[in-house]
DNA sequence: TGCTTATTGAAAATGATTTTCATTTTCTAT
DNA sequence: ATAGAAAATGAAAATCATTTTCAATAAGCA
């Protein structure tokens, strides 16, 4: 199944004077069945399930270039460790980090949006890109601990 | 000159069973000091002006002691490294980051306050902490890149 | 098919942070 | 004051995610 996201990855790889690879299809599609937030040690771990012989460097590569064809994002949390979430299908959006189950809960907000805007014309500030990352203790938690 | 921060500080020690050293009330002496947003590396250098044996494991863990204490937050910006800001007297903000000069901006908003409050309600979830950052291109580099 | 050039995988390098450990220092209890 | 127990220091080594190197392999154009 050659879907948007295939095409958009092709593109952008023979527009870079790239070459297609197995490994790099690999691990398109293995990223692609994500859900989560996955880091490139979680990716590795998947694709090696396919693929042994395929190295970490490569995944971290790879992601690299899905970042960079903008199928996916980058996202650091406060463990510090970069993690990729897709950009198809879902539109910009901020996050709630559960401090006791890690829950990565993502949301919208207009008014966040339409303020950052307003903040941007009073500096004189270019916005290219924000990250609104809000941590805490999710409802299940903390139903959780009431207990 | 005992300020309200060393007393905090001191108070904090003690109420963990640790002890007051020199090396510890140089780099607390240090960071008071600085006004903008310091990486460990930073504090390092002007803690040996003072000090020239002192460690960089030490400025380290005094950093981490006093954000433990309350008198500094750590902020982490897209270059992956750990900068400490003060926490008294000034109250919560948020950053602008410029990507071309690595300015750091502080703003508040209020609006962003409102809706992160009404945004944790509408989900059930308790805020502890919370990371709103800009970034693109400040005023001044975009008045250059005009020329 | 052959050839040029990109890609791969393994291992080493990097760089910030954290730990180890022998020595030194603090500070409590005498 | 001072000895002794425990914490802190500094230097060096360890970690850990990430990035680079490099020789071998593979892609894809001519």
């Amino acid at each position: 199944m050659v879907t948007d996201a295939h095409q958009i990855f092709n593109d952008f790889i023979k527009g870079a004077g790239l070459r297609g690879t197995e490994q790099r299809a690999l691990i398109l599609d293995t990223f692609l069945n994500t859900d989560e937030h996955v880091s490139v040690d979680d990716l590795f771990g998947m694709v090696k399930l396919e693929n042994k012989k395929i190295g970490y460097a490569t995944v971290h590569r790879t992601m690299k270039l899905i970042t960079e064809s903008g199928l996916a994002r980058e996202v650091v949390f406060n463990d510090g460790i970069a993690r990729f979430e897709h950009t198809l299908d879902t539109g910009h959006h901020h996050h709630f980090v559960c401090k006791s189950c890690d829950a990565v809960i993502e949301f919208n907000s207009d008014a966040v949006d339409a303020e950052e805007k307003r903040l941007a014309k009073a500096y004189g500030f270019e916005v290219q890109s924000h990250h609104f990352k809000i941590y805490g203790i999710c409802k299940e938690c903390r139903r959780k601990k009431r207990t």
